[in-house]
DNA sequence: GTGCTTGTTGGCCA
DNA sequence: GTGGCCAACAAGCA
């Protein structure tokens, strides 16, 4: 599920639930993917008795810094959440990874297991984490930038060199359909076709659709959403994107689906055409 | 049973 | 070596 806006909405779940708290214990199943490459027995010496310090997130994944140096890292994979249940939680089938304090049980949940938790000691963020791709909104993500990934993946389509994280960190599936859908791109053509103003086009769109999703989805400030679509937009293609007979919000044409780069790509045929 | 699913990776091939 | 495509991972849902 989790892309770009929801990953920052799950970590700022238990952000608010942790703030100021201490772990009191750690329920984990060891044996569980999405501990794989880490060792669980490191994370749950490490964690307990810890103090939460703080948090970020960037593109789709998540830091979290402990005291005594310990940094849990977490990806959602397709199917993950982060939720902030009672203290007296008891951890269902999917709940695999489970940090209690005297307020409140952090869940990590996850029944796909395409997520993954990482963990690492030090004084300072781990190198995995400072490798991530610089920010769609940051001053580093340029239209020179941009202009030149799609000449190097030129023969890609267009949708799935919007997937590719190392240049647009944080985009996925729906992310992705929505930047095209809004500049009339349609997500087939070839990324090296697309002519300078086009480029242009997407880069401010990735930015915007990024900055609006986070505004809708996690809140600003401290306010966090109920749920993670409760403020997303009727206007927004997201909406319409999955019903069979779906129409183009702004149009009201029909809109189209199929395969395209492997996923399953929703557009507005009348506005994107090849 | 069938055919999907908001992600990532490794292997194959040109 | 580079780029592009695809299956695999696993579980739930319609």
């Amino acid at each position: 599920m989790p892309e770009f806006a929801e990953v920052e909405f799950f970590r700022k779940r238990w952000a608010q639930a942790a703030a100021g708290q201490r772990i009191k214990s750690v329920q984990l199943h060891p044996a569980a993917k999405i501990f794989r490459g880490t060792s669980p027995a490191a994370i749950q010496r490490a964690l307990t008795g810890a103090k939460y310090l703080s948090s970020e997130a960037q593109a789709k994944q998540m830091l979290f810094r402990f005291s005594g140096g310990a940094w849990v890292g977490v990806h959602l994979g397709m199917s993950g959440e982060l939720r902030a249940e009672a203290t007296g939680y008891t951890p269902l089938k999917h709940d695999h990874f489970v940090l209690k304090t005297a307020k409140v049980s952090l869940v990590f949940s996850d029944p796909r297991m395409f997520g993954r938790v990482q963990f690492d000691l030090g004084p300072a963020a781990p190198v995995w984490w400072t490798k991530i791709a610089p920010p769609i909104l940051s001053a580093a993500f340029t239209v020179e930038a941009v202009t030149a990934f799609l000449q190097r993946r030129a023969r890609a389509p267009i949708k799935a060199v919007l997937l590719m994280q190392e240049r647009f960190p944080g985009i996925g599936n729906w992310m992705a359909d929505e930047i095209l859908w809004r500049t009339s791109i349609h997500p087939r053509r070839r990324a090296g076709t697309l002519k300078p103003a086009e480029i242009e086009a997407l880069w401010k769109e990735c930015g915007r659709v990024c900055r609006q999703a986070l505004d809708t989805i996690a809140g600003r400030g401290n306010y966090l959403p109920p749920d993670l679509n409760a403020h997303i937009p009727k206007t927004w293609l997201f909406w319409h994107r999955w019903e069979d007979g779906g129409r183009d919000p702004r149009t009201g044409t029909p809109l189209a689906r199929d395969e395209i780069g492997g996923r399953t790509t929703c557009w507005s045929p009348a506005r994107q055409k090849l």
